[in-house]
DNA sequence: CCCGATGTTGCACAGCTGTGCAAGGACCCG
DNA sequence: CGGGTCCTTGCACAGCTGTGCAACATCGGG
């Protein structure tokens, strides 16, 4: 009788657990299946054998039997920075509510580890993958048609799959009328040469609204979309004879970038002498050096339509994909308003 | 023959493969075992037919007959703030690096779904937990033992589990006679109530250095061991009559809140007023609004360290829990040292 | 008391892979 | 040409679970 061994090595099985409750190893299997027919007392029976040899259902060998696991994998690259940082979290949290296991695929590992990474995604027949940014290999894609496995994209429109995504323009035009309305003409576009989708619809947006408003609008963009970019862009634009007044960032992180570079660099006072606008509304833009006017993105709204998406998706796979654009609305800090009241009264250094 | 349906449903198995490439199933699980015995032609064939078939090793089979996975859990409280977005970022680079799958559990979910997941952890046959954060219940850690499922703590030390850390209490005892050296003798320590062990052991240090060496010290801790709990802790130490000259915060957010609390709610100048040392060297720290004197943790390093934990548990599962202890190194900016240059010369407003 | 209905249980199979074992073939050396 | 050795290949089994199907028990009603 293996009764007494205590698994101190390896997994206890269903049959043991079996053995020791005095029932079949069906009952086991289905005591621990919602919906089952099991009498009550054979499922307490076999429930308390379970807790007392610490039993897990395997499921590896459930999933193999459904050909289909609870995993989901989600891609991004960089998922410590900025607002990705605050959707992988809502995305997680949203995922592991739903009962399902999320993966983190960091793109920033080399190609070689990265499609390993993928493939092991269909190795363990996830239910689907979620692409934050970076684009995947074609054949990734490819690979997701074939065997059948939901692919949902955030802020990049994949051909072909579901996607939630913010309306970019809509709220880059609304920056352009919101500076031309405090009768800010000469504007600056904070941008990024790292050219995410989401990254040029609002560069255009912007500079397309300004122009056809009649202002003079001048882009320019720093090497990556963080602070480190944005006070590249800074350089350029202030540095011009006819700086701008107001500037449009692509996001939060750039915007402060070119906040600092405004005031520690060239001596410039926002919003006196440069109002500023940021995306994302990231925690960083409330805070009191920054006390950023920029468009809020909510994380967790984004992770429900998802999640909401993998529903739909998974109960009717055939059909065609659908697209959810949310709003974003524009919050106003005092880096756009000069008569905004400071959080509270000042007081003098001694 | 099924030779012609392309997958179109569901996912190719080993049988497939092994009819169109002509040869038997073992074959093509040779084909894609290293280091077993196959001929190059058979190989060759085989990799032909899975490729056209687009076919993929179920790993949930092949982990139930290992009786172990790829997978590894990561289980976080918060995973997007601080120097924790970077960690997990830095762990889950290293972890596909070394060919695992790194499972992300957010904490912040409802204990229900928490423990489920958890459970989810040894369902999988994970091949290890890492645990950044959050105490796991007990029944956990009881059940990863009895599992023989190796358990890795960083910055905390569970009882009879590999960890690694950071050495808390040589930092804050260097801050506090780094504040003394300057003649600084009032000092003030910006906590937190949230109680990690981490945060608890820079407090008591620095509080403890501070006394032997005769200073005054006095503590504040906010809420939470974030900007809002620095602003807190700074709205305590700053209304005092003998404010502090000097502040150690627990960490670089919670720096932040007490910097702009001082500069923005009391008038003060940071560090003629008031010096500051924070904790970590996020990104952040180095941000013109900032240029923060703080303690430099490598997450990478911290990653390179877990991994390698990692590797010798599973070689040898019996040998006795061992700790790495890594020195955070002080980073000195602007918030210490008024002689400091700036980083350019800064120009009046008009 | 007997029959039907309902609920419960066990058997056996499917799902996919890795690997020990034995058999077969090729090759080399004498 | 013969024998031995090594490489390769196929067979069959193990690993763990969910579930259809049939058998069994129990219970109620006539």
């Amino acid at each position: 009788m293996s009764l007494t061994d205590d698994g101190v090595r390896g997994f206890v099985s269903a049959q043991q657990v079996a053995e020791r409750a005095g029932v079949s190893r069906s009952a086991v299997s289905r005591a621990f299946t919602p919906g089952a027919s099991v009498s009550p007392e054979t499922r307490e029976k076999v429930m308390r054998a379970a807790a007392e040899l610490g039993y897990q259902v395997n499921d590896l060998a459930r999933g193999l039997l459904a050909n289909r696991s609870r995993l989901v994998g989600l891609v991004a690259t960089r998922p410590e920075v900025g607002f990705r940082a605050h959707l992988v979290a809502a995305l997680t949290a949203a995922l592991i509510r739903r009962g399902n296991l999320p993966f983190l695929i960091n793109t920033g590992s080399s190609t070689a580890e990265l499609e390993a990474a993928q493939a092991a995604l269909f190795g363990y027949r996830a239910e689907a993958t979620i692409i934050l940014s970076g684009s995947p290999p074609a054949s990734f894609v490819e690979l997701a048609r074939r065997n059948g496995q939901p692919l949902i994209s955030i802020g990049r429109s994949e051909p072909g799959c579901d996607h939630v995504k913010v309306d970019n323009e809509a709220a880059a035009r609304e920056a352009a009328r919101l500076f031309l309305a405090r009768g800010l003409t000469r504007l600056g576009l904070a941008g990024s040469a790292s050219g995410t989708p989401s990254i040029v619809e609002r560069e255009q947006a912007f500079l397309d609204e300004a122009r056809r408003l009649g202002a003079q609008a001048v882009a320019a963009r720093g090497a990556d979309s963080d602070y480190a970019g944005g006070q590249q862009a800074a350089q350029v634009l202030f540095a011009m004879v006819d700086r701008p007044q107001a500037v449009f960032c692509v996001n939060d992180l750039i915007a402060f970038g070119v906040m600092d570079a405004a005031r520690h660099r060239f001596g410039l006072r926002v919003p006196e002498d440069v109002a500023v606008i940021g995306f994302d509304d990231i925690p960083e833009a409330s805070w009191d050096a920054y006390r950023l006017s920029t468009f809020r993105q909510d994380p967790a709204e984004i992770a429900v339509h998802t999640v909401a998406h993998l529903d739909r998706r998974l109960a009717s796979p055939g059909a065609a994909p659908s697209t959810v654009r949310l709003r974003a609305v524009f919050v106003e800090r005092a880096s756009t308003s000069s008569s905004t009241t400071s959080s509270s009264p000042r007081q003098t250094a001694e």
